[in-house]
DNA sequence: TATGGTTGTCTATATCAATAGACATTTAAA
DNA sequence: TTTAAATGTCTATTGATATAGACAACCATA
């Protein structure tokens, strides 16, 4: 068993925040999965070495968040532990991949606009800065659930009106097949992780300091012409990636 | 520009933290490159919608950090903002694949051991559970700066020594040339994201709250053997992955 | 029905986090 | 040398965080 007093004080992290990540980060893990409740809170304030009420603090937040549920005299039940794999080849993709994991999937188009290649935007997609890029602004939530928002950028010559193609098939691989390209790979993933701002903390229905893995991608034709660059934001607590080699 | 006031109150994260969270990621990404310096903290409290005070928290614990350096009457320069490429490939390798990056690669060997493989290892290595095992705990840092920690098993009947071995070749891919294992290939490789728990904390000198982008990879020789299976815990700030496909 | 174990609520107190304002000190440039 | 712009320091006040203790309400079970 972890435990003991692993909490660092003054640090700008409230410790009932710090509990609460340690409690998810530990029914993620399935520590609790016997009993599928979380140890009693007397247990917890001691073996985290702090007061109950603080205790309380972190658990109220996980309520919070959906993923326990007090039943006064009974305990805290933990009501959701899932994390989707994701994984990342060369024909990855995002429906598909997550699709055998969840009932039911779904892209929602929140923001859409024609506009000008920025120096990154460019360098990825092998454009000249300045050029016509299509900028969509997407939501994908499995049964539901949000699991990832993302800005994905197109050649606006190439793929004119995918907006509303996106719109209507919720996919970009069906969007990409209407607009006459029926396969695509994937060239280039680049992973890292920061804390969630708060625009993704309210689109994606996270809690402050959450955690964010976020990938920037470019798909490229059987040509190797890039169609797609995109910066996709996952609720780190609700993935993983895998790498197949 | 960003900026606004995207900051979250009440959330148990200090306003201070959030914002040396955000201001070390426009370090990063290079925001500030053009002058070096970060903008001044009537600018950034205006910006963050925050009184100068608490800008002032925020940039005390970047320059606790080594990040910045304030100087009174001229600004509050840059120090450090270097984020590590780590490529993930079917031919990965730390020390080589980081090495370009950094005058000097060291891999420390801070504890090993002996053991069985319990289920989640037997899994990975493709042994039966209660097979002997062999456990090291490295520390790899570029420039003596930490990048990494790991937790890696090797099946003990074939790699009888390679602590010792690690110990003094500092690099997993010369312990096994020297052990007889001259090439080795990186077969399967998962990636995750979690708030650093305070082991993590202290050995790679992070803040609390920090994150941590975790690997779990598995290698095998040339035959498809697994010779590996390793859980990397990377500072999240310092490091990105990158997949070509 | 009685009991032990659990969550829920209340009061009180001390410390940290954040705001507000004023002014000193240092640097670079006019 | 003056000035503007920047960081450094101080006091004071308010709200959030954490601790402490006591007791109520509820559930499962002996």
């Amino acid at each position: 068993m972890a435990g003991l007093n692993q909490l660092q004080r003054q640090t700008g992290v409230a410790l009932w925040r710090q509990i609460a990540d340690r409690i998810r980060d530990a029914i993620s893990a399935g520590a609790y999965d016997e009993t599928g409740m979380v140890p009693p809170e007397t247990n917890l304030a001691l073996q985290f070495g702090v007061n109950r009420h603080t205790v309380r603090s972190a658990l109220a937040a996980l309520a919070q968040e959906g993923i326990v549920r007090a039943v006064q005299g009974r305990g805290t039940l933990i009501e959701r532990k899932e994390r989707l794999n994701f994984p990342i080849t060369r024909r990855t993709r995002f429906t598909a991949g997550i699709g055998a994991q969840a009932r039911e999937m779904r892209g929602l188009l929140l923001d859409h606009a024609e506009e000008r290649a920025d120096a990154d935007v460019a360098r990825w997609l092998r454009l000249r800065p300045g050029t016509a890029v299509i900028r969509l602004e997407t939501l994908r939530l499995a049964d539901k659930r949000p699991v990832s928002c993302a800005t994905t950028w197109f050649p606006a010559d190439r793929f004119a009106g995918i907006d509303e193609v996106y719109r209507k098939t919720e996919s970009i691989t069906k969007a990409f097949a209407e607009l006459g390209l029926p396969d695509y790979v994937r060239a280039t993933t680049e992973i890292t992780a920061a804390h969630a701002d708060s625009h993704d903390i309210s689109t994606l229905e996270l809690t402050p300091g959450a955690i964010l893995l976020i990938a920037k991608a470019m798909n490229t034709d059987l040509d190797g012409v890039p169609v797609q660059y995109s910066i996709s934001r996952f609720a780190a607590d609700r993935v993983q990636f895998t790498i197949e080699n």
